[in-house]
RNA sequence: GUCUUCGUAGCUCAGUCGGUAGAGCAAUUGACUCUUAAUCAAUGGGUCCGGGGUUCGAAUCCCCGCGAGGACACCA
């Protein structure tokens, strides 16, 4: 008994000396918060007002919630006797006080419902505090839990009637706000380097970029799910490798310490998927981040997703079907339609697709059949299209120019193209019949290219050949050619049944399946320059020189913030500066004086 | 990498010919017991991206950077 008596007396007494403690700093951040807006130490203020009366901002048990804004907003207009004990929390959207009675906005993570507050009843004696001192004065931001009962407004709108509520944390910045009536949105965040920069704030107050990337996971899912149905089985593979290989790019480097050696980040997980066909399994597939260290655009980022599938005794005729009913599946799982607007364009993903070989694709858009061209007519007829060709491109690299330039960006509906020339394929199998080309398709769709596939190459001595054909090419200036994987031909060796591949990007079909116009608005974070950061010298600099601390924040606030800034003051204009700062921010200093300052100024190296 | 457009208050933006930096929303204070882009009144808030230059005077004109968007190049 006495035992525990001293446990509460201890815990009290770390109560109050923890929450003593919590309030000098928010006290004290108030005071050197001179760096900060206005608005923001109004917010730091108001949470050390709350934390005085009591209030944890920042609570930590849990907060029952029992519906959504969404289960309330569909099921209450058809039954009116339901919601009527609902705990709910969300964000604070909007505010509308109308003196004693107030309406605010609460967004939870499916959407949002109004909410209705009134002085009487969360405060049904004399005092009023709670009110008209927190409730009143929360802001924009701020995440609370009510419990109350589901009503519809004079004017129609179904709210909550706010019979409790709780804070559940303080937000200390400022939202940007966003308006919206009858459907028009007013003051909308858009501008693209805080959205991508700062996404928290772009997912808060944009909600249909939640809806873009909840479609860009049952993308996934269902893609996931479709090969799962068929039994094929979903592996992972090195992303740090000794080599890299199975697409022509250059990759980014690593270094690993204890075993002293150069690693690279995969640029495709081909190669790895392959070896495991050859250890028996029949179909593998990875969703694989991968990464390439060339130029960026809003197609290109320098991490993305693939998905790579490969199947034992198919071949590249399969792998269409099984693309077109998988991409068709995924348009009816989003929208409930084979056909999905991009742009200005509607694309129907039902199969059949169209299919065109390469070369009657360019015959298509031309009206010219390369098909029999030599290296040198092939060259003069690029040129003639506007493709700029230099020595280094072979018979294959042309082919594939000339198709880039006459052809992709015409393809809007998804066509398979394919048959490719042997040259630009080195991991496809050699054309069952025709010589020069390779068993292999691209699905184009909105003018991009969206997979890639193949028979896949498993005759070793083949693809030995077509390795080392790469590397003359590198020889020939052609810095995008592979290095030749040793242990890959090892694997081959043994002998891999004929399999078909599959590589399909991710990102650039979630931009197609969600209208995006770019991949930044398809990844979370998009890879940015790093925002320019202000350097700011610690306080023990300025100590040092015998500045006293309650001018440090002053002369942060005059962007004074290195000893070597302060240098470069002209000393009677920063006198007449900090005399104007101390009356303005009326601060509790003696005032310094021109001797003063030569004296700090004397004293930097 | 090249060309091009942009960078002003917490947010969205205006700023004329180079002459005291503005609006709406947000914020603060006050009024308001069913509002909804709530309303009404008052108030505060600025490194005009950074650094140079021209000028009596620069948000504005010129140069050099930084960051972002777009196009091209690159990327099968």
């Amino acid at each position: 008994m006495r035992f525990s008596n001293c446990l509460r007396i201890f815990y009290l007494y770390h109560f109050y000396v923890k929450n003593f403690q919590y309030l000098c700093t928010l006290k004290m951040k108030a005071d050197m918060g001179l760096e900060l807006t206005e608005q923001e130490q109004i917010r730091r203020d108001k949470l050390a007002e709350f934390t005085e009366m009591g209030i944890n901002a920042y609570p930590a048990e849990l907060y029952e919630v029992n519906v959504t804004s969404k289960d309330i907003l569909e099921k209450y207009p058809q039954d009116n006797s339901l919601f009527q004990d609902v705990s709910i929390a969300g964000r604070i959207m909007h505010q509308r006080v109308m003196g004693a009675v107030s309406f605010y906005e609460l967004q939870d993570s499916v959407g949002k419902i109004q909410i209705y507050a009134k002085r009487d009843e969360l405060c049904p004696g004399e005092d009023k505090s709670l009110y008209n001192k927190v409730y009143k004065r929360l802001d924009i931001g701020d995440i609370i839990g009510v419990k109350g009962f589901v009503f519809t407004t004079q004017t129609g709108e179904i709210s909550i009637h706010v019979k409790e509520f709780k804070l559940l944390c303080k937000s200390l910045r400022p939202l940007p706000i966003v308006k919206t009536k009858d459907d028009k949105v007013y003051d909308a965040f858009q501008d693209p380097e805080q959205r991508y920069r700062q996404r928290y704030v772009d997912l808060i107050v944009n909600p249909h970029v939640k809806e873009t990337f909840i479609k860009r996971t049952l993308l996934v899912n269902t893609m996931r799910d479709f090969l799962n149905k068929k039994s094929y089985l979903e592996v992972e593979t090195p992303i740090l490798q000794p080599l890299y290989g199975g697409a022509a790019a250059r990759p980014f480097k690593t270094y690993h310490n204890k075993l002293d050696m150069t690693l690279y980040l995969r640029i495709a997980n081909e190669l790895y998927l392959k070896r495991l066909i050859v250890g028996g399994f029949d179909g593998v597939y990875e969703f694989s981040k991968d990464f390439r260290n060339e130029g960026m655009s809003r197609f290109h980022n320098p991490e993305f997703t693939q998905m790579e599938l490969y199947v034992a005794y198919k071949d590249y005729y399969w792998m269409m079907n099984l693309v077109e009913e998988m991409v068709g599946e995924i348009a009816v799982a989003l929208h409930g339609t084979t056909k999905v607007q991009v742009g200005d364009n509607i694309i129907d993903f039902k199969p059949p697709w169209k299919r065109y070989t390469m070369y009657e694709a360019i015959e298509h858009f031309t009206g010219t059949d390369i098909s029999g061209m030599d290296e040198e007519e092939m060259s003069r007829f690029a040129k003639s299209i506007g493709v700029e060709v230099d020595s280094s491109m072979g018979r294959g690299k042309l082919i594939d120019e000339i198709f880039g330039e006459a052809c992709e960006s015409h393809l809007i509906q998804p066509t398979f193209i394919y048959d490719y020339p042997v040259e630009t394929s080195p991991l496809a199998k050699a054309h069952r019949s025709i010589p020069g080309l390779t068993e292999r398709f691209e699905a184009v769709c909105n003018g991009k290219e969206i997979c890639n596939a193949y028979s896949e190459l498993n005759d070793p001595i083949d693809q030995r050949a077509r390795l080392e054909d790469q590397l003359e090419l590198g020889k020939r200036g052609d810095n995008e050619s592979m290095v030749v994987d040793e242990d890959f031909l090892r694997a081959l060796e043994f002998g891999m049944p004929p399999t078909a591949g599959l590589g399909i990007g991710i990102d650039r079909l979630s931009m197609i399946m969600t209208n995006s116009a770019s991949i930044q608005d398809v990844l979370f974070f998009p890879q940015m320059k790093p925002e320019p950061k202000k350097i700011v010298a610690p306080d023990e600099d300025f100590l040092q020189i015998g500045i006293e601390k309650a001018w440090i924040p002053v002369l942060r606030k005059l962007h004074i913030n290195t000893l070597q800034e302060l240098k470069e003051q002209n000393p009677n204009q920063l006198l007449n500066q900090l005399g104007g700062m101390r009356k303005k921010l009326k601060l509790d200093v003696d005032t310094v004086t021109l001797e003063k300052i030569e004296n700090w100024i004397s004293k930097i190296e």
